[in-house]
DNA sequence: TCGTCGTACCTTGCGGAGCAAGGTACCTTG
DNA sequence: CAAGGTACCTTGCTCCGCAAGGTACGACGA
């Protein structure tokens, strides 16, 4: 879930985690760090996204991170899954509503 | 997520276990009893559902699972946070596409 | 009448995922 | 030079979904 999410985040371009733990929070989507980091690492493992670091203008290094190939097709191939799985979502909550 | 499923089903008239298995398999949001027992186990020790054990016309005896007051509550706060769930991440999925 | 199948319940054990909390280190600013 | 923001990561816990296994009842065919 998560997971794809981040993908469709890098799809619009380049991003370092730091980043992204303060856009999905505001998005509501995630809690904490504790959550972001492991699931990059997973994602590096099956190699859905790449990484590079990077100086930081001001601050620490920063680790970004860019979908591959492979990570496309998963962000892709996760677009009619989701709307399936919303849709039926929906029409059981919409079936008991009263 | 489920558990909400189960409850708006719930919403729809008395259900038992069996059947719920089956139908939240055929919507695809489900894999198999292993998981729906214990949500059911959950949601009655939250009193989110009250439950009747009733004969069947033909087979071993069903537990039927009602929503109570409470549960109704529950599915009701569900709904709008459902909504702002599913929205928050059908904006990211539209985002990231090419 | 006896075995087998479908129905219906439940538990156990495992693996994965999210989170809070803690830890390190860099850079800037007061 | 200390404090606070930035940025990375790990550890430990808990919860959840699932596969697999286990029990028992009723029906139906051999």
């Amino acid at each position: 879930m998560l997971e794809h999410c981040v993908l469709a985040l890098l799809a619009g371009g380049e991003r370092y985690g730091y980043d992204l733990v303060a856009e999905l929070s505001a998005a509501g989507l995630l809690a904490s760090e504790g959550t972001i980091y492991p699931l990059l690492s997973r994602l590096r493992k099956e190699q859905l996204v790449k990484t590079a670091w990077r100086e930081s203008p001001s601050g620490p290094p920063r680790r970004y991170y860019a979908l591959t190939e492979r990570g496309q097709v998963a962000l892709d191939g996760f677009r009619p899954a989701w709307a399936e799985f919303s849709s039926a979502v929906d029409k059981l909550l919409e079936r008991g509503r009263t």
